[in-house]
DNA sequence: AGCGATTAGAGAGCACTGCTCTTGACGCGG
DNA sequence: CCGCGTCAAGAGCAGTGCTCTCTAATCGCT
């Protein structure tokens, strides 16, 4: 509760922290499968046994990783949102795409725990719901704010979509509020494509074919915020600004 | 070379595809993680040396299953297309779209192999190159059968892509033969939300969120087919038809 | 200040993994 | 029919996650 607890609480803090980081870096150089407790020890200068003091099982050092995973990207996701004009939403949403495959391909290994394949046995708890979404509660704060500002024209010919989807679209609309389900439909498509498009860049799925990644990133996001529905950017340069 | 070889040789590849058989049922319970070829071993009832007789280690027996896996999803996509009715370009896409979310929520741990994070340390030798592309030729011919055909309209406000894109385009054209720059990177907007789709389902990131999977993916499909340029359903009746 | 309770680290140990090496047996082709 | 090549077996190495017990340090409290 208060600021400074017992020192015994605050190196224990300190520690939880230095194993994590140490986690960390192991996560960035050899992968999730080889994140391991007693390398961690030795790095510390601990034995193995140890570091079950902080956490319980590999699975739940894991899952503080995913979920601090979760935090980076969120807050770099918001941090771009943040930067630009408010009624600039294509801008707004080019950030976020931009963000995501810069955090995502800074970060390859901890962006597969959190987007790619789950670990074998593991179920992500419900801690880590909160700070998964993090980035979506931005991307739907821009695509209903330009919906309420009238800016989310939808594309000429898209197809309506199916009356069961609206039981969906009102959960959806948790993130996304006050807009109509095929603005729901869209979002998804546009979010989802954002993922496929990063995901192919950093699983290797790119590799000997596409090498103007960057370029190629930029243009699909700019086609995906068309399909969405949002307007042609209303200044070039003011895009450009952030490259 | 000739069809009856030694018998040695030819238990040597009944043990073989008994290996991957049991590997391939390890990994859809266990996942990629709980392959032990010491359990394999067990289950063939033999001692754990014996398996490297046949697969000199873990990652060439990952391999294997990885080349198999490509080849299951790409036999499953060209039998989806082949179903269809070669001027019926936009059944043919849904039907691909279909038979890859079918797979992989089928072998989702599979599926993991081929489009989730990267195995550790694992490297994927040349030898996975062509059967992992078996999907994406029949892909490719679609889109360029379509535009042969002068079926794939392009919508209306789609930006032209930047002339960079135009050296990857050239490599891109060797599964899409005859198109021009702009189909080639609508088609990979199509083809990486496809992905993007399928695995947010499979790893999860819908839980909790999307119930109604099947008709959201119909209905995002169909809409990225629009933006493919491809027509409205011919027949809708036809569609249905292979539900 | 000191005492009892709590917590941290050390170490041994279990069951498991991938992988290597040697040994002995078996089958196939010259 | 005999020797070469292949094969299973077993022991063993280094590593893993995890559990247990034991000791020592620390904390809260009287």
């Amino acid at each position: 509760m208060n600021a400074s607890r017992t020192a015994r609480e605050r190196v224990r803090a300190e520690l939880i922290k230095e194993i994590t980081d140490i986690a960390r870096r192991q996560l960035a150089t050899e992968g999730a499968a080889g994140l391991s407790l007693r390398a961690i020890a030795r790095e510390m200068g601990m034995v193995s046994s140890a570091i079950y003091r902080y956490f319980p099982s590999r699975d739940d050092l894991l899952t503080a990783l995913i979920i601090d995973g979760y935090n980076a990207l969120g807050e770099a996701v918001e941090h771009a949102d943040a930067a630009c004009a408010r009624d600039d939403f294509t801008g707004r949403w080019l950030a976020v795409c931009r963000a995501v495959r810069k955090w995502a391909l800074a970060h390859p290994h901890e962006y597969a725990l959190l987007y790619g394949s789950p670990v074998p046995g593991y179920a992500a708890p419900q801690d880590t719901v909160a700070p998964a979404v993090r980035d979506t509660v931005v991307y739907g704060r821009i695509v209903a704010d330009a919906y309420r500002a009238g800016r989310l024209t939808p594309p000429p010919v898209s197809p309506p979509p199916p009356a069961v989807l609206a039981e969906d679209a009102e959960v959806v609309r948790a993130v996304i509020p006050g807009v109509p389900d095929d603005v729901v439909t869209r979002a998804i498509i546009a979010w989802t494509g954002l993922f496929g498009m990063v995901s192919f860049e950093v699983f290797g799925q790119f590799n000997n074919t596409i090498t103007h990644r960057a370029e190629l990133f930029e243009h699909n996001m700019t086609c995906l915020a068309r399909l969405l529905g949002l307007p042609e950017g209303v200044d070039p340069r003011e895009q450009n600004r952030r490259a």
